[in-house]
DNA sequence: TATGTCCTATTGTCCGACAATCAGATTTCT
DNA sequence: AGAAATCTGATTGTCGGACAATAGGACATA
């Protein structure tokens, strides 16, 4: 028996160690995402989960920290724990929410929007359904209809619109980041509805036009519209004072 | 002195108890993103939290590691938690699992992709410089000197393509929400690069195509042949037989 | 310089406890 | 009987204290 040479090329792969409480939450992760626990489902109670587990209360208890957070589980009546479905509300906030962390700049709330919304807005054009007009046209009659110094309503109201324009394309998928990067520049956008007198205005008129285009299903009219729309967006910001290179808090 | 009459329209604001873990992590949170922790330095420990913020470490521990899964703070040398910003990647791994935990099918990833890659690739064309140039070449040969068998190298080339590309453009953002994308759809890729004979050759020819668009600068032939790779990646799927409306897990 | 040994600080986990609160059952009142 | 008040048990949020494992630093040794 010969002793093969040595290899100082060899890697070992480090060896992790799991700690306790992220393997209860893979664990209860995994119940769900299997199917096992069913939406709407009560979970054990901890001391259930104690025993089944064979963990401490508290290791249970950190890992179902981390649950919350991801919206997979929830505090319900009698505050059991209840499986939970999260929606696109959830991903949207989850979503603008790291963006936040990781440190990004109006400019590039503005320009990842600028990217993204007319090529929505375009192909949106052409899955536009009946209801969806509908609920777009109440949404723009409600800004009409709004004071003009009512500025919390109206920044209701202009995020509703691009909503439900991102709601027409029908894709959960975009709806959620739409709406993550409408949170980014929602703050900026209230700046500039405060600061600018005509930005209800300007933005009625955009969304008059945006309306007439979807339902047209005219997608270059549409993209068109859009496009001004955004680039108006960024001239309020000027106009209001805002440094495009400021972080997103 | 008489009593008020009783006013029936009157509405309390419910009350909020946010459980202490939660005040926690919020004034963690808060410190760090005032910029009073800077990032990399150490926090107090568990020890020193319990007496700053007064309360049980069990209450500390359960709010660190809400912290922990948003990436503001990693463990460190000798397990000291250490500020953090939390990168691209970060965020593209948050909300690639939001949108998995929510429920989303195949086709509504490859939807979204069919719409957010092209107008990515176009507008990516005109901010190309010759470093991105450089790492889209490199990978696209690394591709080329691929085995065909080797399916686990190409998906991994694959994606860092489609990376570079969204690199390109030179926005955060927007190329953290590619890569959750793309994070989405590589299990389908997986499954399409093992059951396609012809899809690295495929893969490779699109990619050169998107090269010359992106080095000419030609917006136009840079959507469009972004438009059709992605269209061969759905004609993929229907080779390799995978259902639309799978879940992605 | 590299290796082995001790010491301390800190984390991961455990145990046991208690007040607050919620759901459901029971009793009381009308 | 039906509604209101009350009791009861279960469950969570928080607490205090405990201990083993380990990382980092200081020190000694080869």
């Amino acid at each position: 028996m010969t002793l093969a040479p040595p290899s100082p090329d060899h890697r070992f792969d480090p060896i992790r160690k799991v700690p306790a409480y992220l393997k209860v939450r893979d664990a209860i992760e995994a119940e769900i995402l299997a199917g096992r626990l069913a939406e709407g489902a009560f979970l054990p109670t901890e001391s259930d989960l104690c025993r089944q587990l064979d963990v401490n209360r508290s290791t249970v208890r950190e890992g179902i920290r981390l649950l919350e957070t991801s919206g997979l589980v929830e505090r319900g009546a009698g505050k059991r724990l209840r499986v939970r479905r999260p929606g696109t509300g959830d991903v949207a906030r989850s979503t603008s929410r790291a963006l936040t962390f990781s440190g990004v700049t109006i400019l590039q709330a503005w320009d990842a929007l600028a990217l993204f919304q007319p090529q929505m807005a375009a192909s949106a054009a052409l899955r536009f359904g009946q209801s969806e007009i509908d609920a777009l046209e109440a949404t723009h009659e409600y800004l009409i209809d709004t004071d003009g110094d009512d500025f919390e309503t109206i920044v209701r109201h202009t995020d509703a619109f691009f909503a439900h324009v991102a709601a027409g394309f029908d894709n959960p998928i975009t709806t959620a980041l739409l709406a993550a990067l409408n949170r980014l520049i929602e703050a900026g956008l209230r700046q500039v509805i405060t600061a600018v007198p005509d930005a209800k205005t300007r933005i009625a008129t955009a969304q008059a036009k945006l309306i007439t285009a979807l339902k047209d299903q005219d997608a270059e009219a549409a993209r068109l519209w859009m496009t001004r729309h955004i680039d108006d967006l960024r001239r309020g910001f000027d106009v209001a004072g805002l440094s495009m290179d400021t972080l997103i808090v």
